[in-house]
DNA sequence: CTGTTAGCGCGTTCAA
DNA sequence: TTGAACGCGCTAACAG
């Protein structure tokens, strides 16, 4: 029988523990653990490994954090309005592609969305338990600038995704697609049809990489096509509601363009299912493209063209510079930029 | 001119420069930081505060949880063959809740994704970095026993996603949604429109809750339209590509059906779009259902038919129940059923 | 190749 | 209400 009372608070096992049970010291223990083969005889190495199996040790990352303040991991900051932070496809593909490459360097990642407004006071920030972050940034101009201050501020590496404009702030790298050029290969792609009245769609709120791809793809288009109109609608928001609302509103007063390009695809398929239930047809009567290429977009028909994001690759590329930049002392890039591509569809 | 050679490797901010700078005690300061507001005078703390703010000094959590052997932070593992793990909605809405209501509590989230066959050899598990783990499997029944075995052996509380099987072990705990509810109310449905010839899709992978639903659906539809037929065709995968061809094979040797019941909208979808493009009027013709509800349906015309999955809240109620757990020394509650509920769209 | 010593930054315990 | 001493588990630096 044993004697009552609260059950014994059990001990984590411990370098000492497995050092105890092989026989050797625990620094031996610690050279199995890091690899340090060089200095660990074969003999010793087989011992330690099956002890460290038999009692089902495991490296309490904050003693090791605390002895080398190194952690192994890197915080992704999503700053977002809305609380489902990862429905948007891209950032999706952006953790997942950092979350894949860390964990093959055995690094982890620890995932936080983040009202603009709280940035600075949210955990990951004003707590310190990563070597470096990833930031995904939203807002107007303002906002974001005082986002990167509190980042600078914290004097860590941090990588920010799809910013436009390089901060001038030592240790920060900037990882992002070519929007530009995006924007001007579907100006290419129009052009070759000879199409004269634009309606390009873009959201209320500035986004650099949008304002970017608009950019590029009015700008092709004027020197393409001198004699084009490109006529441009904001909408509130970026669900259907609010694009058809505004498309809407434009058609009223203005007669159908020839092309329509949501500077993504989810107000691009917006306005294409209002048009639809005009029965206006399409590519037919209007063609429009959109922007970003994720999964979503095989759901509505016709299939729409659009520029495919390498988002994935972004969230790839994101820690590949964070992993650089521990092993060295600087980003050996600053301004990481990855090819996109146009996919046609059926709607041009 | 300064001295070449190397930066000095700057030390962090400690505790003991804030209570250096502020003229007090360490210990002062933790109680600070740490809102022990009964053991430290109002002057004092302001005094504290201030020196944190001016120092810019952030806690090290490798210190504090090597002291206080509590990390406050919480792992989740997706368990998935493909590499881009959060372009499922599903999981981006329960890593997205998870997240939320960690961060309210000042926790933190380690996000992995990990194929099956790794499982075990993943970082988050190998490690002993977090204080609990939350779990989304995939896999046939055997693969997800290994899992859970592995898990067991970490001795640390658990979270089991859309688990249905409860596996007798301490310290488990599983949240998931009302499947069978779900397939029962979509039969319902069906049943009021006096349909008589069924047609189910599912994956040829057996997930639990995809059992669940379609059982659920299957038991009622027989129970309410006791003359009813259901085929059931199983997909490879759940791409487009693989649904219509399942799909195909069966309409090449078999009558179509009055109604299809799609195990999730993707493959509701798939096969809604190959009935369209044989200019299969629906509903008109063919009635058609999924399970979800996530954004990605509302890209399709005409709307499907759905069971509304609270994937977000099942994300929530996971990172409450291990919050509760760390609080306590075992879960308040075992297994979390939470509500579904139809949506009907214009498929039906 | 293996062992010894010391200390990373914090919070607990106890004394003042 | 504050301060001093100690140790959590690990590894860098060095000695053997």
């Amino acid at each position: 029988m044993t004697a009552p009372g609260p059950a014994p608070k059990r001990r984590r096992v411990t370098i000492k523990d497995v050092a105890a049970a092989a026989n050797v010291s625990p620094m031996t223990v610690s050279n199995v653990i890091n690899g340090r083969h060089q200095f660990v005889g074969e003999a010793t190495r087989k011992a330690v490994e099956k002890e460290i199996a038999r009692l089902n040790y495991r490296v309490q990352e904050s003693a090791r954090g605390l002895r080398t303040s190194y952690r192994r991991s890197v915080g992704i900051a999503i700053v977002d309005e809305t609380q489902t932070f990862l429905s948007d496809h891209f950032n999706a593909h952006v953790v997942a592609g950092l979350s894949n490459v860390l964990s093959r360097h055995n690094h982890t990642l620890l995932v936080q969305g983040i009202p603009p407004q709280q940035f600075s006071k949210s955990l990951v920030i004003q707590n310190f338990a990563v070597d470096g972050f990833c930031v995904i940034m939203s807002g107007p101009p303002a906002r974001r600038a005082e986002i990167v201050d509190t980042l600078v501020r914290l004097d860590q590496p941090v990588v920010l995704i799809q910013e436009t404009t390089a901060p001038r702030a030592p240790d920060i790298c900037i990882v992002r697609q070519d929007d530009a050029g995006g924007g001007r290969v579907l100006a290419d792609h129009f052009a070759a049809r000879r199409l004269a009245r634009y309606l390009v769609i873009k959201p209320e709120t500035e986004w650099p990489a949008i304002e970017a791809r608009v950019d590029g793809f009015c700008e092709a288009i004027r020197r393409l096509v001198p004699e084009a109109s490109i006529d441009i609608v904001r909408t509130a928001t970026e669900d259907f509601d609010s694009v058809q609302r505004s498309v809407a509103a434009y058609l009223d007063s203005h007669a159908l363009p020839d092309a329509i390009f949501g500077a993504n695809d989810r107000l691009a398929i917006g306005a294409m299912l209002l048009l639809q239930a005009k029965d206006i047809a399409i590519p037919g009567r209007v063609r429009i493209a959109g922007f970003n290429g994720f999964e979503s977009r095989r759901y509505a028909r016709p299939l729409i063209t659009t520029v495919m994001s390498p988002a994935y690759a972004i969230g790839e590329r994101a820690a590949e510079a964070l992993l650089e930049r521990f092993a060295g002392d600087s980003f050996r890039e600053t301004d990481v930029v990855l090819p996109v591509h146009l996919d046609p569809g059926e709607t041009t």
